[in-house]
DNA sequence: CTCAGCCAGTCCGTTGTGTAACC
DNA sequence: CGGTTACACAACGGACTGGCTGA
């Protein structure tokens, strides 16, 4: 805020237009509809703040009050953000935040007693029941977080669970097969371990198995070029030696040693080689200029990188077609230009860059995509070569050493520069994000290590050694001003730690759940409005899973979380729906529609009370720092963040505990992915669906019709054989599905016809290569027609029996038996094929992993896997494995979440 | 002729990497 | 500020397919 009398400048004059924005170059500036946090962006935009804070210093009953920093942070809050300043509320909202005792004398708004006057939309008579309170955790750890969106899911998983294990069951064939060679596999695991004491012969028996493949598979003879083993994989293998050697005596088992310090250090001895810069730019050959008006202008080599980042995602539509990302790339690139110089054409003369529409990039688009096809069609002992050689010269950067132990790192790669790409609306979308240099970056070390070297001719910006960070380096970035770092790996021990440190906390919040569960649903009828608001939005945070919702700045993409839900968000629908509809991180969408119970659909109906409209945030007296602060009342780093780890693992420790032991291991491990579906559902966790997903499955749909026609064809070739059938079997056996209409037939057959043909013309122009490879005459045309009889032949019986509705027996030594086992074959095929659809289909937008890596407490998944017997490796990839190693390795099937 | 078994090429799902977005 | 969480996309690798061969 500029001046401090600003701030009770009345807010009625409109935000938006008011607005002189410093970054009006900013493309498509979207009108301002929040203040500032700190209140100091906007000068000359007044900032109103609610009579909350007016009266700021009169006792409140709202506890946040209380705290400075909680103050300092409402203070912008306070407002509403479509312009109408709570001054100009009605009288009951202007006591908004007072001790709802006192409002209920000059308004009716909060009464709880006064259902009807609140809510007019409800007949009291017609009130539903309460939702049971068991699912607000008066109690027990009974307590089901699961939503209606959760229950619904799980009736339709389990249905087609059923549907898969029959199917599994009737293909047991293929399974048994299947289950018999995993069977062998984990057998062998031990004699092999056994003769071979070197290799790691322990729990997760990767190594065996993959002995014992390579075992299996005939030695091939390794191509006479063999490219050396990449660098890398031998820097790993070399470690996982090393640890063997280790393990022989005393692994480090971070997980067994006693907690120790205050957990503020990190680290002792830290010695790291530091990063590795992206190539330099490579300038690009006269044939790949930019046409400007026509002209191919040669640009300074710093600005046609630029033009090469743009022109290299030409085929990006999403990105060249979005006006934000072409204006904030252009504004950039003149940037450059006017900076280093413009471009020149064939002669010489100066070109000046003026209009983007002017601007033809397609000979730089041309040139990148053929080098990337070159680069793809390169022989592959050449590729592997080369990838040998920067393995190798990355391998120093791979690990460090943190406290004596060799440990992986994670990023140890600058971001090379390029065209930023923000995620969803982001305003900063298309910007240059600049090349990083040495003098940028700050190091992260032990002091006894050596530095590492900046490149020749540079230096670092910084050398530290702050033994409270986990960061080996770190820079700034230029787009947002946010830091990078380099870190260790996920498999490192220090993040592994504060894995087990998440875990443990969310397990220790099974401790206090029903307290803060019994507080909350008793607060959601506070007279304070604040708290009223806080415990509202902690029943939608623990019952679904939404994020905290920080506040956001204008420059970044418009996403909302709890705490930043706004009026357009929310939906409600009497008697107690409420349907959630915004855009969550990474601008992905929640939808849902969800049954509160009946106070918090109240509290919400109040919340979005006029005259806030649009715009306007329901949780206009809260702010995260606020609900996290009480929610570390109840439990030491209590955080909103804490229920969804808490919920989600909840959620699979008690889908897991309930489930079946029987099957094969294929089944479980479908039951444990349903598991994990579930609690994807729960938390969000979606995907784009694939382009390809509608072709692909009316592919798989188109397929299934083939099969349901062949069924039909070989019945009908019974009937040739036995007419008696009909009567014996019923009419209605020998008809065709009525989905397969005459049409469909028709064009089915033409189809198989078609493919047919195909097949055979492909044979003969390879019979024919083959012939003139051999330095003989190639076949003629009459051969290929004489050929391609057969399809026409095939042709014709397709049109008989469609004339006659009779179809021929085929095959030698037809029976009826015979065609009988054909049709079971077929059932099988497709009931397989059918429930592969379904799984396709609902599984299309839900993405596993991400609960998978951060939610799901992998000691579930270890429990699981030893107490149904199925190997961890069915569940975790190799890096995963890698992960949860201390998982892996500390707990028996006993363990409970 | 049929069929199992093998190989190469293609397809497609999974895994790993990169870095943005969040708290 | 420094950490975790999140998705897209590239790279990888296993399954499937068609063609071929020999039993």
């Amino acid at each position: 805020m500029s001046s401090s009398s600003d701030d009770d400048a009345p807010l009625a004059r409109k935000a938006p237009n008011g607005v002189t924005k410093t970054k009006d170059r900013i493309l498509g500036a979207k009108t301002d509809r929040r203040p500032s946090t700190n209140g100091t962006a906007y000068p000359g935009v007044s900032i109103r703040h609610g009579p909350v804070d007016e009266d700021g210093d009169s006792p409140m009953k709202d506890p946040s009050h209380v705290n400075g920093a909680a103050l300092g942070k409402r203070r912008s809050r306070g407002s509403l953000t479509n312009g109408k300043s709570y001054k100009d509320l009605s009288d009951s909202e202007e006591a908004d935040n007072k001790p709802l005792t006192k409002r209920r004398k000059t308004s009716k708004v909060l009464v709880d007693s006064d259902d009807e006057d609140d809510i007019p939309l409800v007949r009291k008579a017609k009130l539903p029941p309460r939702v049971d309170a068991r699912q607000f955790g008066n109690s027990s750890d009974d307590d089901v977080p699961l939503n209606k969106k959760l229950a619904n899911e799980k009736a339709k998983i389990e249905k087609r669970a059923e549907q898969t294990a029959e199917a599994i069951k009737s293909d047991a064939k293929k399974l048994k097969k299947k289950a018999t060679v995993e069977e062998s596999e984990s057998e062998d695991d031990v004699p092999l371990v056994r003769k071979k004491p070197v290799s790691k012969a322990t729990t997760n028996g990767v190594k065996s198995s993959a002995a014992a493949k390579k075992a299996k598979s005939k030695a091939k003879p390794e191509p006479a070029v063999a490219p050396k083993k990449s660098a890398k994989k031998k820097a790993e293998e070399e470690m996982e030696e090393e640890e063997d050697e280790a393990a022989a005596e005393e692994e480090f088992k971070w997980w067994e040693q006693p907690v120790q310090g205050d957990g503020t250090k990190k680290w002792t001895t830290l010695e790291h080689n530091g990063v590795v810069f992206p190539p330099p730019y490579q300038p690009l050959p006269k044939s790949a200029r930019l046409i400007y008006a026509g002209t191919p202008v040669t640009l300074p080599p710093e600005a046609e990188e630029i033009a090469g980042f743009y022109g290299a995602m030409l085929h990006s539509t999403v990105n060249v077609e979005n006006p934000t990302f072409n204006k904030n790339f252009f504004e950039d690139f003149q940037a450059k230009l006017d900076d280093v110089g413009h471009g020149v054409d064939a002669k010489g003369n100066k070109i000046k860059i003026k209009r983007f529409e002017d601007c033809d990039f397609t000979k730089i688009h041309e040139y990148y995509v053929n080098e990337r096809e070159k680069k793809k069609n390169r022989p592959a002992a050449e590729k592997k070569a080369e990838k040998a050689e920067k393995d190798e010269a990355e391998a120093q950067y791979m690990f460090c050493t943190w406290d004596g132990r060799k440990q992986k790192v994670g990023n140890f790669r600058v971001e090379p520069p390029g065209l930023f790409r923000g995620r969803g609306d982001h305003p900063k979308t298309g910007r240059v994000k600049k090349r990083v240099n040495p003098e940028q970056i700050t190091i992260n070390i032990g002091k006894e290590a050596k530095v590492p070297d900046p490149p020749k001719g540079h230096h670092w910006k910084e050398v530290k050694h702050d033994q409270e960070g986990t960061w080996l380096v770190m820079w700034q970035e230029n787009i947002n001003g946010a830091y990078k770092y380099v870190m260790l790996a996920a498999n490192s021990d220090i993040k592994g730690q504060s894995d087990f440190k998440k875990f443990e906390k969310a397990r220790e919040l099974k401790k206090h759940i029903a307290r803060i569960r019994k507080d909350y649903t008793k607060e959601l009828k506070s007279e304070v409005m604040a708290d009223r608001q806080r415990a509202t939005a902690i029943y939608l945070i623990d019952k679904f899973a939404l994020r905290a919702g920080n506040e956001k700045g204008e420059d970044e993409a418009d996403t909302v979380g709890c705490c930043s839900l706004k009026f357009e968000h929310v939906t409600l629908k009497p008697p107690n729906t409420v349907v959630f509809d915004f855009l969550g991180k990474d601008s992905i969408r929640f939808y849902d529609e969800f049954e509160v119970d009946q106070q918090v659909f109240k509290n919400l109906k109040i919340f979005k009370k006029a005259p806030k409209s649009e715009g306007d945030e329901i949780f206009d007296r809260l702010t995260t720092s606020a609900l996290n602060k009480h929610l570390s009342t109840y439990m030491q780093g209590l955080t909103a963040k804490v229920f969804r780890t808490y919920n989600a693992s909840w959620t699979m420790a008690s889908l897991l505990r309930d489930m079946k032991s029987t099957g094969t291991i294929a089944e479980k491990v479908k039951d444990y992915n349903d598991a994990n579906r579930k609690v994807a559902i729960l938390c969000n966790h979606k995907r784009t669906v694939a382009a390809s997903h509608g072709t692909q499955i009316e592919k798989m749909q188109e397929k299934i019709n083939g099969l349901r026609y062949q069924k039909w064809r070989i019945k009908m070739m019974m009937l040739d054989l036995e007419p008696k059938l009909k009567k014996k079997k019923g009419a209605d056996y020998f008809k065709l599905d009525e989905d397969l209409t005459p049409e469909w037939l028709e064009q089915h057959q033409a189809a198989l016809v078609e493919e047919q043909r195909q097949k055979i013309t492909k044979k003969f122009e390879k019979d024919n290569e083959k012939l003139v490879a051999d330095g003989q005459k190639p076949m003629k045309q009459k051969e290929l027609d004489e050929r391609l009889e057969v399809a026409t032949d095939m042709a014709k019986k397709f049109k008989k029996e469609n004339k006659t509705k009779k179809v021929e027996a085929e095959g030698k030594g037809a029976s009826v038996d015979k065609f009988e086992a054909n049709l079971d074959k077929l059932d099988q095929r497709i009931e397989t094929m059918r429930v592969q659809l379904q799984d396709k289909d609902d599984n299309k937008e839900v993405a596993l992993g991400t609960s998978k890596i951060n939610y799901i407490d992998p000691r579930l998944t270890v429990v699981f896997s030893k107490k149904f017997n199925v190997p961890i490796e069915r569940f975790f990839s190799k890096t995963l494995r890698e992960k949860f190693d201390w998982a892996i390795k500390s707990v028996d099937e006993d363990w409970e979440f």
